[in-house]
DNA sequence: GACACGTGGAT
DNA sequence: TATCCAAGTGT
């Protein structure tokens, strides 16, 4: 089977996006930040806040200096904002741990708080130039098309790492260009739905399409509705106090025409366990800074 | 390993 | 309109 990279690097010299994070000498706060924000949000969504989310905060200290609230506030409609508040977390994590430098090292960026197997290693490859397998869920499509010559990947395992290993030059610098290659690859040629296999590098060795595009097994489980689910609740809840900060909410003022009240009150108990509200008195608000 | 966790655009 | 999908992580 003869490998991906040759024709990944070609591909990717031409076909590669302009984004923010690819630009020279960016940063490896700025890098961790966009990796957190692009956890499960679309690339085009994320290009304005991670530019405002840096000037307010050029440096984890920065971040680390605000109370977490506002880090919830400034992450805005991203949606998962447990994610703004796991960034803010780890923004202490490298202050106090790290003497405020992001860690280059992959086990000491598993240790950081929202960071795992995927984003450490997006850290440390992009950021810092190190050799390591980066498999995000493209990575994971194309290697199930182009190498298993199936529709789509099973479910996320270790093995997935091995498996890009295999793919990546001795090379360091080919490596990199070769792991941003297959995401890149993945989310704009080899795509879930209508990929674009007429214009794939791989279209000549990919197995998928030599076994004439066999469909998937579906054994995917579909995605719950959003419409009236708790995690709608939540973010009504949410939307509320962001709106309203830094000033805290009186309880009978949050969401009060929700249909379901306790529904409504199950999504702030939960919230509030979660350490996105905090209760003071019979009000509501986004996290301070704990006492000391 | 299954599940919970936001939000908005595309089909 | 309903469903799918999106640079995952923690429990």
């Amino acid at each position: 089977m003869p490998g991906l990279a040759a024709p990944l690097i070609a591909w990717y010299r031409d076909a590669a996006r302009d984004l923010p994070w690819r630009r020279e000498g960016f940063g490896a706060w700025g890098t961790l930040v966009s990796e957190f924000m692009l956890q499960q949000t679309p690339v085009n969504r994320v290009v304005p806040h991670l530019e405002a989310w840096l000037t307010r905060w050029p440096t984890p200290a920065d971040l680390a200096a605000s109370p977490p609230g506002d880090a919830v506030t400034q992450w805005a409609n991203l949606g998962y904002p447990r994610r703004a508040l796991w960034l803010h977390r780890a923004a202490v994590e490298i202050r106090d741990r790290h003497d405020g430098v992001v860690p280059r090292d992959v086990d000491a960026l598993l240790a950081l708080t929202g960071i795992g197997d995927y984003t450490a290693r997006a850290v440390a490859v992009f950021a810092y130039g190190d050799r390591h397998p980066v498999v995000d869920t493209n990575t994971r499509r194309v290697l199930a098309r182009a190498v298993e010559g199936r529709a789509q990947p099973g479910p996320p395992n270790r093995r997935d790492l091995e498996a890009m290993e295999a793919e990546l030059p001795a090379d360091i610098a080919e490596a990199a260009i070769v792991n941003a290659a297959a995401m890149e690859l993945g989310a704009i040629v080899c795509t879930a739905r209508a990929p674009k296999c007429e214009a794939c590098p791989l279209a000549a060795q990919c197995a998928w399409r030599a076994a004439g595009y066999p469909a998937s097994e579906d054994r995917r489980r579909k995605q719950a509705t959003y419409e009236g689910s708790d995690r709608q609740t939540r973010g009504a809840v949410l939307k509320t106090l962001r709106e309203a900060a830094p000033a805290a909410v009186p309880a009978f003022a949050i969401i009060p025409e929700w249909p379901d009240a306790a529904q409504r009150d199950r999504a702030i108990d939960s919230l509030i366990a979660d350490g996105l509200v905090e209760a003071v008195d019979d009000h509501l608000r986004l996290p301070g800074h704990p006492a000391s």
